[in-house]
DNA sequence: GTGCTTGACGAAATCGATTTCTTGCACTTT
DNA sequence: AAAGTGCAAGAAATCGATTTCGTCAAGCAC
């Protein structure tokens, strides 16, 4: 790896003049020219590390999620390695297992690594963000908020719930169930509280029990649908607040003999189908991919200097109309 | 962020005697006790930057894969994050997209933010190692190999080619067909002649044309399956060498009206089956986490100094027999 | 007691770029 | 013509750790 130093001896300038080349200040043509040549010469690349130690600072940004195996995330992931690229920034990725211990380690290396920015979908409540809040370096999160004053992507959690909602009712089910997420998630709440203000407003039939609190996880799901099959008048339809609950569920209607077109399911999220889902499933597409690009695109902003008040972007999701190729 | 020489001069000692106290070296009881005093009453954290720049190295693996979206991977890609972190090491996640362009790019990103090492699924038998050998950097190429001397991972394809093939034998089906990816491909070559020994061996009906080559993709499986069905004599099973190819023959198969129960669909890799998946359909089940583990934990190991001879790990896939919970 | 080894530890060099000072030269301006 | 202005470009400081080198003192042998 050749230093600035040997291509300034060879083009016979001091280094200075070589660093000023490749960051665009004022160079007369002659040595620019000497000093490119040089370069080429000799496979020079401006070596990162000693640069970022000047700077203070890197071409690097941290993204933190929950799994990198839920489908959501890795599509969130995508938008942000996209949106990264274009500008010349490498992501690392981190999964937290919703571990707050985790997440802070993690958060601790973005800080000690001179990361540019973190991206993040909290853990919990609980996050702290004292180590690169105190570094100045930009944080969005994304998915989920968190009590802390930054820039946040989120989804219309309500206007999803809704959505998933009412399309089971269109389609003409009237004893509607809600598997939600964890109480006390704020993002969850947004969702069953969508679900709610449409079985209220359509008067559909809502017996206790049909709201059931349950993990993220498919094991969760499924627990909390046989939970209300059990139910003396157990309802008609359900809406899973999130895609892994969503398959948890669909495989406990599945071991309980139901037939698929028979109960109304509705998802906030997309499922790995490979071929057309029944059609009593209801999908909302959540805008994962473009979660993770606009995240990337208001911290890229922050990076460089834009220090415009928070903003919260909030995206809509739509109903999946047709079938969903991997 | 306090420094090295804001630690020294609250402990009342030299720089050199703090970096000594966190790097293991010979420091009296006394002092040592002193500095850490001193570095936890600061918060102090050594700054990773100037560490770098100075040994020349990183505690940060590249990763570079052709697609995240792709479930294999992101296992893969887990599995790897897994092992780095055990040992104090981050990953940065890179999607090549099969490009050799995106590739060599991210490879000479590796090389000068001195990364410790690089695993990668390489996109074309061109790779350019050559920066990142140069630096002496380790490299392990998993899931595909390389004719650079690196150290490699892999799967038994032909082994899982015969296993896949066999078990549709086995279940009574007899002109069995076989989507391979693109000609030329080492990994895909051993794939399709495990299918190719045992429809010999075994005698079974194989016409011209049952022998597809396609692109890994979805769309490359659905057309190469609506080829194979449009066959004067068309098969009455397939062998897919990979995961998404096998959904796009899937596909095919549903839009053809087939009953999936009547045309077996043998698979390379895992698909994502919300539900049990049809009785004919067989899934080799490729250690992709495994692999990614393991991958990591031969870079590390040569990050570590470890200069025995070259390595291959050829790892044995099984046949999946419960259904796949996602 | 002199000479030699050994160990703790400070001073200073080092990694490779960026950036601030400075210098020197060309060109105006009055 | 002297003084002022601007600009290219070199010298040297800087980022924050690690590491070499050298010093000094204690411990030991003869």
């Amino acid at each position: 790896m050749a230093t600035i130093y040997e291509v300034a001896a060879l083009a016979g300038v001091s280094p200075a003049t070589v660093s000023r080349v490749f960051n665009g200040n004022t160079v007369s043509e002659e040595k620019q020219r000497l000093v490119r040549d040089a370069a080429q010469q000799l496979g020079f690349t401006p070596n990162k590390t000693a640069r970022r130690l000047r700077k203070q600072s890197s071409e690097i940004i941290c993204l933190l999620v929950p799994d990198i195996e839920n489908p959501f995330f890795t599509a969130l992931a995508r938008g942000v390695e996209d949106r990264a690229q274009e500008s010349g920034f490498s992501v690392v990725l981190c999964n937290t297992d919703d571990d707050p211990a985790k997440e802070l380690r993690y958060l601790q290396i973005a800080a000690s690594e001179h990361m540019a920015g973190v991206i993040l979908s909290p853990a919990s409540d609980e996050v702290d963000l004292g180590a690169i809040a105190s570094l100045g370096r930009p944080v969005v999160a994304v998915d989920r908020t968190t009590p802390y004053p930054v820039d946040a992507v989120k989804i219309d959690n309500r206007a999803a719930g809704i959505a998933a909602t009412t399309a089971l009712v269109d389609a003409g089910f009237r004893r509607i169930a809600c598997i939600a997420g964890p109480a006390g998630i704020e993002e969850t709440e947004d969702r069953y509280l969508g679900w709610k203000q449409v079985v209220t407003a359509r008067k559909t039939l809502v017996r206790d029990g049909f709201l059931q609190h349950a993990n993220f996880r498919v094991d969760g799901g499924r627990a909390a649908m046989n939970t209300l099959l059990g139910l003396v008048q157990p309802p008609d339809a359900v809406v899973t607040t999130n895609n892994l609950m969503a398959i948890g569920a669909l495989q406990a209607l599945h071991e309980a003999g139901i037939d698929p077109e028979d109960f109304g399911v509705a998802v906030l999220g997309e499922l790995p189908y490979l071929l057309p889902p029944p059609s009593s499933v209801v999908q909302v597409r959540l805008p994962a991919r473009h979660l993770g690009r606009t995240a990337a695109s208001m911290l890229l902003e922050r990076i460089g200097g834009d220090t415009q008040p928070l903003r919260t972007v909030v995206l809509r999701a739509e109903i999946a109309r047709p079938p969903l190729p991997l």
